[in-house]
DNA sequence: AATCAATTCAAACGTCTGTTTGAATCATAC
DNA sequence: GTATGATTCAAACAGACGTTTGAATTGATT
């Protein structure tokens, strides 16, 4: 019986191949790292995968599913303390975007578990065209963003449902650029020179309650759109 | 002498491939697109391709440039025509925030000669893992972004450059999953009554100022996060 | 009408892809 | 020790990939 010295095995290659596709999958996206790449950095057998897993795509979902589901399990989880805490009063916008999009963040600043890597990975696969990667995403965000929308229709009631969606909206794409940003894209050369993960928290927060609290844009005529595209 | 009929040939096969990688690449992913998906939607020879481009990475880097060197050039004479306008005073940081993304949004509402469909692509790409796009990308970039950085900093002479550098990195954030999110993502499921591209503009630039303004982070000690974690 | 370069075409190239197979190996239970 | 189920393994599968080839076709120039 190892069951007093290893926790749990639930096979051992299964676990290897999760973490060698998570890591293969930040460094050349999904479609390119192919399942010999996989099993070699895993040192298993090729048909290892898809005797664990059944195919690539199987694979590719179990790969977010394992951290997906944590991760959002603590927001809701956050969410649910400031709740209770509040007693039926209405959150702070600035408590919700913290508890949605700080609980991601910590994630992403753990580097010994491999959640930094998986928070790269997942920043870019929002934006995945693969058809079931999306459609999966969208499942496992179902409930959350449910919850969250909620929690901010009702925090800034005054503001038009239509507003904080499209905010909540912008608020994604600057957190995935964000974390995408502080190794992966150097658009921006030689810069950088504070990458430290310690301070992009207060970072990001600042940016996006600032976003989140800007005055309402006001739609003026079509008229205006004429104008610009004649001035250029 | 057709020149009087047409205003320029120069290989109508060529252009036929060029728009039809750019949708299959929004559609499909860069990696996801084979050679013979684009030559079939063409209605083109598989060898074309390689005939006109030599390579598929060719291809793919002549999809960028062809629009990306016009965006580029209409956002450097945006600021060229604000910093004339200014004689020498600080520019009003919205109005270069404007100049950068609006330039980009007013491409983004084009639908008829596919820029729409080009801003997704371009969206998506900033955090694509192949080598060479990336290092395509920073080279078109270097430029555009060496200018309106240096025009935010004057602008914003009090706040720390690290601050700007990382609010602008957001910023591009926004606006790709902003242009994305218009008909790519539908992660809010059953949301966005109201997708107006005319009104995202307007929507988009509210936050995006909103971010910019914001008051500035303070970095507490390393200790915060400890309290976080163990709050946990 | 002949010439020439540009372009298109069908066919094939070797390589890589995800998946399957059936035998070998392992660890455990009887 | 022997049977049993789980796992690993080397090998092969058919199909798709990007690229190359050499001949056929085109359209304008001499």
């Amino acid at each position: 019986m190892n069951d007093s010295a290893l926790p749990r095995q639930a096979s051992e290659t299964r676990d290897r191949i999760l973490d060698a596709a998570e890591a293969l999958f930040v460094e050349h996206g999904l479609e390119a790292t192919s399942m010999r790449m996989i099993t070699g950095r895993a040192n298993a057998n090729l048909a290892a995968v898809n005797y664990h897993f059944g195919s690539k795509d199987a694979l590719i979902q179990e790969v977010f599913r394992r951290r997906l589901t944590e991760l959002n399990r603590q927001r809701l989880a956050a969410l649910d303390r400031l709740e209770a805490e509040a007693q039926g009063a209405p959150l702070k916008p600035s408590r919700i975007v913290e508890a949605f999009f700080g609980t991601a963040l910590a994630l992403a600043a753990d580097t010994e578990h491999g959640g930094h890597t998986f928070m790269r990975l997942l920043g870019r696969t929002y934006t995945e065209p693969n058809a079931f990667v999306r459609q999966f995403l969208a499942e496992e965000y179902a409930e959350v963003l449910e919850r969250f929308l909620g929690a901010l229709y009702r925090a800034l009631a005054d503001v038009p449902r239509e507003e904080i969606l499209w905010r909540f909206h912008f608020m994604m794409g600057a957190m995935s650029y964000a974390i995408a940003g502080t190794d992966a894209l150097q658009l921006f050369a030689g810069t950088f020179d504070d990458a430290d993960p310690q301070r992009l928290m207060p970072r990001l927060m600042s940016f996006l309650l600032g976003g989140l609290r800007a005055p309402l844009p006001v739609f003026n005529a079509a008229r205006d759109a004429a104008e610009d595209a004649a001035a250029a």
